[in-house]
DNA sequence: ATGATGAGTGAGCAC
DNA sequence: GTGCTCACTCATCAT
């Protein structure tokens, strides 16, 4: 289909309108039977339908119909060659598509991968973080601010504690009901009896 | 190919080796010249080479190459035939195996957005913990063990104080070098001069 | 001899 | 009329 349509533009650009005829008639005068068909093929299947018509005046019927037979064979090689190549280059197609799916596949993957790495290294830090609160027996460093009700001694200590709870300072009553919000697992509260670490814990 | 067997293996089951040969026979008497090719394209193509041969003793041999060529000409049908359903299963294999493909993209990129939902909440969950302890100004319930070196005097306190370390109580000094452990971002140390919680923190 | 495949041909469908 | 595609045939290659 376009090649046809290619071959047919070259002719139109290569040949005026006279020179066509001028060819053609050369053939009728050439040929005796229909030793035309070898020099005229490719021009034959080219040649405008109306283009071939003028051309055949002067030539039987029979001749004529053996001729649009011929033109119309040679048309159906082409269309022929044309199917295949279009068959091979959808398979063609087919297949590099499919290569790309499966490069897509493997980069996927591969995210994948890193995204689950990703995904374990930060519960296991956040892991880490939490058995740090609680496991609840600590030696911290404290600036001492006040105790009670504000007392403004400030020294520097080192002590032993059991940390029982932590809030921030800054309200945050408003946070309380959030899932992923830590504040309810160590709200404050207070411990008395003092037991081996197995006791109470959430998680 | 599977075809041609297919056929034998029938032609085969139904038939006894002398039922094959009173066959060939008849139409051996019933032709004049060919007819019998209409009869028998199907007994032709599908006739072992071997009986064949035996059928085929008197007649000529420009006979014999005509009924010859005849099988090749039909086997060449099936075997075009069969090029052809070759050839469209290839694709349709192609085209299924393409819908595989993005059928596994698809979960895979469904997978990988719980990947990284997971991966942002876990982060999220560590950031709020981190958070939490970043933010150096706390309120925290304390059992107090010892101050110093061991003085037992046990008592629950109410105080402000100014977080600058956490060190677990158990030995700890085996996993310092952890990236993932948080044991790092949180050593023991003095603070003196409290500043408004912008300086010196790890991250 | 057998099987497979590319190319050419005609039949037949669709526009 | 034109274009496409199927089935068939032949040529050719490989086994």
């Amino acid at each position: 289909m376009g090649e046809a349509f290619q071959y047919k533009e070259c002719w139109d650009s290569i040949m005026a309108e006279e020179d066509k005829l001028t060819i053609v008639k050369r053939v009728k005068k050439e040929d005796g039977n229909k030793k035309d068909i070898n020099l005229t093929d490719e021009v034959l299947v080219n040649l405008p339908v109306k283009d071939l018509n003028t051309v055949l005046r002067g030539f039987s019927d029979d001749e004529i119909s053996q001729i649009k037979q011929r033109r119309r064979t040679l048309k159906n090689r082409g269309y022929a060659q044309n199917s295949r190549t279009k068959r091979v280059r959808q398979k063609e197609d087919l297949e590099e598509e499919r290569q790309q799916l499966r490069r897509d596949l493997e980069d996927l993957a591969r995210e994948n991968d890193n995204l689950k790495r990703e995904r374990d290294e930060a519960r296991k830090k956040y892991d880490s973080l939490q058995k740090l609160l609680t496991n609840r027996t600590k030696t911290v460093g404290l600036h001492l601010i006040g105790v009670g009700h504000g007392s403004s001694s400030t020294s520097d200590h080192e002590i032993q504690v059991d940390v029982v709870g932590i809030e921030d300072d800054k309200a945050n009553s408003s946070k309380h009901s959030h899932g992923s919000d830590l504040s309810n697992d160590y709200r404050l509260r207070k411990s008395s009896g003092r037991t081996e670490d197995k006791t109470g814990e959430s998680r």
